[in-house]
DNA sequence: CTTGAAAGTGACCTTGT
DNA sequence: ACAAGGTCACTTTCAAG
């Protein structure tokens, strides 16, 4: 099962805060073995708590200076997958979240300057049967960790 | 903004698969020798490209079902870092966006059921100078890797 | 490239309930 | 008996010369 104690929540923590960390470094601030803590991190995979591992990049420096957020409304006709999909198949959209309520879905994109992001609103409106587009402009980002 | 061929934008998508790959593993795809590797990605963490390694979960599966999105209007008065702030305390609160536009901010929460959302939206209406809210339910989330 | 040190990995044993 | 941790031996990876 999936019951996590204190000490899995501590590993959890320790993990977020840098997930290249050591076992033996881990096993040392939760005060177990090295074997004892790689058993409980290979358990929260196994079991799907833990669904990987991955690198933050600051998109700034690779020159992706622009984030944005587009709020879209789709025809009636329009499946979920279809919506997912065709705002998915864009290479600069991050995610896309399905909304309850009058939006259908908010798209999360990063792009090089605003002309690409017309370029990438332009076609999202395109692909898809899209009514309607509202776009946010990021100007500054706080995220947790 | 950095100078990165071809092998370090692969070095980074193989991290973004999976951010505890072996230097040894990348050598190998890319065709470089493993010291190699490590220099690359240490010349990325000092540039500041590479920012961090971080764990993925999966919160639903930690009790914290639901997620959304609350687009925040702020008073005249209230400063880009009152803002950031006063939503940030929240340990609820996951991301903090200020936009262009008449909204000044989209801020991201996770929260357990419908109840916590509506007291996470609560506190933060109360915090800071809050003059108008409107929340997003997420229903589905894709999310790029 | 080579090499000693560190970390990861799996088998086996011990202990608690 | 079972589930969780410890110990140890072996392999892989790391990182400096």
């Amino acid at each position: 099962m999936q019951e996590l104690d204190d000490i899995d929540h501590s590993l959890l923590r320790l993990l977020h805060e840098d997930g290249r960390r050591t076992f033996a470094d881990m096993a040392a601030t939760v005060g177990l073995s090295t074997a004892a803590v790689k058993r409980r991190v290979d358990r929260m995979r196994e079991s799907g708590v833990i669904t990987g591992f991955t690198v933050q990049v600051d998109h700034k420096k690779l020159g992706w200076a622009v984030e944005a957020f587009s709020e879209i409304r789709y025809a009636g006709t329009a499946s979920i997958s279809d919506i997912v999909e065709s705002a998915a198949r864009q290479p600069e959209v991050q995610a896309v979240y399905t909304l309850a309520g009058d939006l259908d879905a908010l798209v999360q994109v990063r792009v090089r300057d605003l002309a690409h992001l017309q370029e990438v609103i332009d076609r999202i409106r395109r692909s898809g049967t899209v009514t309607g587009t509202r776009t946010l402009m990021v100007l500054g980002r706080w995220t947790r960790g």
